[in-house]
This record gives C-alpha cells, structure tokens and sequence, in this order.
DNA sequence: TCACATAGTCCTACGGTCGTACTAATATTA
DNA sequence: TAATATTAGTACGACCGTAGGACTATGTGA
C-alpha cells in the first residue's frame, strides 16, 4: 500500500515526468549541450525576444544567474542578444534561427504527452484537471 | 490575455509555489542553514530511516549527490547513519531528535496549502483534482 | 540639473551534480 | 567451498548553477 502523497508532490511527479520528456527528445534531436537549466530558461523566451531580467524572474532565478546561463547558450549560438528599441539599458534576448528547428519538436512532444495524459484520464477528467490547474494558478503563481 | 500553458508547467507553477512555502516555514521555525536539496532529499526519508541508494532513487539524483547532501545534514545534526541491520553494506539514514520538531511544522503547512486550494477550488473539484493526479502517478511515476 | 531607479554585467565564493574509480559486503554459481 | 559477479556506499575531481556585492550605463522625475 503505498502512502498518501500531498497534492503538490503528485504535481511534481508528473512535471518532472514531462520535462524530463521534453529535453530528452530534443537532445535525441540534436539539442546537446545544452543543460537542464538552461533549456528551462529557454522556454521563457518569447519569439520576439525577452529581457534578461524578465527571463530571471519567470524562473525564479537571479540576474547574474540567468546572466551565466545566457552567456552559456550564446556562446553555443542558440541565442543572441540584440538592443531593445525601448530602453537603452535593456537587451532582448532572442531564439537564433540555428535554435529554430526545435521549437516544433518541443510543441509536438508537449502535445504527445498531454495526448496520453488525455487517454488515460478521459477527455473529461483532463479538461477537469486543466481547469482546476488553471484555477489554482490564480494563488499560486508569482507573476500573476 | 495569458498565452495557453501547458498542463504540466500549471503542475510545475503549483508545486514550486507548495515547496517554497513550506520551505519558508521550516526556515522560520529554525531549520537554518539547510539547503533546498537537502530539504528536498531529508522529505524522502522515511521515519524508520531509509537507505541512501533509496533516496537518490526517490530524490532523481545520483548516489555520490546524495552522499554530499546526507554528508552536509549529518555534519549539522539533522540526520544520523547507523548500521542497517538486514545488510552489512547498507547504513541507514535516520533524522536525528534535532530535527524531530520540523516535522510536524512542515505537515501542518502542507496541510494548510491543501485547505486554501480546496476552499479555492472547492471540495469536490479538489477531489477530482487528487484523483486525476493520483491517476497520471501511474505512468508518470519512475519508482511506481 | 541632480538625485534616484533600473538593466545588465563582472567578480567571487560556494553548493550541487555526476563520471570514474574504488572498498567492503553480499549473492551467485561452479 | 571457492571463484565470480553484484550491490551499497564512498573518495576524488571537474564542472555547472547560484547568488551577494559592487559597478557601469541608461532612463526617470522633481
């Protein structure tokens, strides 16, 4: 018999689940190199480019600490930064076109999964776990 | 209008938010000094102590990474190794009384995050969340 | 103008992570 | 029983992630 596990673990697992998902098949397509770490920061980059700061705190990582890891995946030439025309100071950080390719295989894996997660659950009790997730964003996420 | 997110990354924002909480919590009891890792790795252990190769397993990290962490708990006191007495190669890891009180400190948090979303949520929407969850354990869980 | 806030970086220190290699104890099998 | 393979845990070393403090450059507002 196993234990009961609190809500917020069983939401571990299965995120954990899906990330470690999603950055294996984008290594298996040729993404290497590239940590963990740094594919999380990634994945708060919009397609226009966002700023380093913004990047930082949709992590929940320090400045100098996405500062590294931008220099990090610079250097392997999966972003550039580029000027923001609305503020001297700021820099965008933007996907380089080498880094373009795998945004579709990221999508398509994330779909997969939710696919089977669909399949296993129900269409109903899916749409029920999104809504309720979406509900609990509302108290839970800091940037909103 | 916020972008779609996927359902794991709503998992992934929801436990963040669980962690940190209880984490802080724990802080202002007293648990100073004791890093996320090791909070995240001294949850795994059970009350009866629990074998360090078992709680790299459980924690996702390697067995020399968990060595370092019990290393760094038993230097401060939170956690012994004694001798596991169904095999001579194996110790156990076991909280010391030190770390005794925090135990209770961190349920009563956990089960005060659980209470805000149910009364968010409401009790039968909180229920079907559980379940859905408890559910997707099953092929998203490596040591089920 | 001048004080202040903000974006980002540099330097530095430290903790987390794991590959490789090892010892000790147990399990397996000839 | 003795030889072999497996397993639990550790030691060492290299690298990455992380952030505090200090700094430069730009923007903001009285």
């Amino acid at each position: 018999m196993e234990r009961q596990l609190p809500t917020a673990l069983l939401m571990f697992i299965a995120s954990r689940y899906a990330m470690d998902r999603i950055f294996g098949v984008l290594r298996q397509a040729g993404l290497e190199g590239v940590s963990d770490a740094q594919m999380k920061l990634v994945m708060n980059i919009d397609v226009e480019g966002t700023r380093l700061s913004v990047l930082a705190e949709r992590a929940q990582i320090a400045k100098q600490t996405a500062t590294a890891l931008v220099d990090k995946l610079e250097a392997a030439g999966w972003v550039e930064r580029v000027p923001d025309p609305t503020d001297g100071r700021a820099r965008l950080v933007r996907p380089t076109s080498k880094a373009a390719p795998f945004e579709p295989v990221a999508h398509a894996e994330e779909r997969a999964i939710e696919a089977e997660w669909e399949a296993h659950l129900g269409a109903q009790r899916m749409a029920e776990l999104r809504s309720a997730l979406e509900s609990l964003r509302e108290i839970t996420d800091p940037y909103l």
